[in-house]
DNA sequence: GCCCAGGGGGCTC
DNA sequence: GAGCCCCATGGG
């Protein structure tokens, strides 16, 4: 971690969103209609690229699977066929099962009361549930819960260690506490600027080919990968 | 042909 | 509780 004061890092961390912001402008995050299939693409998207989540949403739509009680019927098989374009589709259709499950038999369906606790039991319940883990339980919980929880990602390690924040062996919740730390706990706030870090990272920040010169906050980084 | 992609579970010690 | 392997496809 740096060792720079709290003040010198909440200007750094607004000076980012700045930038990025100024980049690409209002992202409209999280891409979905409604708060299930904010969780469908939180499932879905484990490991793998947004695109092929939209593919696997589309699929999904197109047999009307992208309903919680059609999902909780049907059986797992029809959930596999839409997905394979997302990775490991057998084990994100069981995921999906046990997220559609829990929802069902415990709340009837009914998101609001689900989401009706404080963020922390929310985050430990979600925790509880097979194929949910950090990062799934933080999207859900501020994305689809709109409560104001800090998303991390494998974009922000990379990105934040490249800038010179920490080494890439920090652990979740190390970068996690750094942001809500430096940062007003505002879920539009939190929403955007994981949606801006996403889109550095996707854009700019790849393992395969970083484009440091066109970056927007490159000019921060302390290591310039070519 | 090879590498890597926005995680998480399960096992080992 | 850290360190591994597994899942299993598609694009650059």
């Amino acid at each position: 971690m740096v060792m720079a004061g709290d003040n010198e890092i909440c200007s750094q961390l607004h000076a980012f969103y700045e930038s990025m912001y100024g980049y690409f402008g209002p992202r409209g995050w999280w891409p979905g209609e409604s708060q299930f299939e904010i969780c469908v693409g939180a499932i879905l998207t484990q490991s793998v690229s947004w695109k092929n989540v939209a593919k696997a949403i589309d699929n999904l739509k197109s047999i009307g699977l992208l309903d919680i009680f059609e999902m909780y019927h049907r059986p797992v098989e029809d959930i596999e066929v839409c997905i394979v374009p997302t990775l490991y589709y057998k084990m994100k259709a069981r995921k999906l099962k046990c997220f559609v499950n829990h929802l069902v038999e415990k709340y009837n369906g009914d998101f609001s009361r689900m989401f009706n606790k404080s963020i922390a039991e929310l985050r430990k319940e979600l925790l509880g549930i097979y194929g949910i883990g950090p990062e799934t339980a933080d999207s859900i919980i501020l994305y689809a819960a709109e409560k104001p929880i800090f998303v991390v990602d494998a974009y922000t390690r990379r990105i934040f260690s490249r800038l010179g924040f920490w080494n890439e062996i920090v652990t979740y919740e190390q970068m996690q506490e750094f942001f809500m730390k430096h940062l007003p706990p505002e879920t539009q706030f939190y929403n955007e600027y994981h949606a801006q870090i996403v889109g550095v990272g996707n854009r700019f920040c790849s393992n395969k080919k970083p484009r440091c010169a066109e970056c927007p906050i490159s000019s921060k980084c302390k290591k310039i990968y070519s």
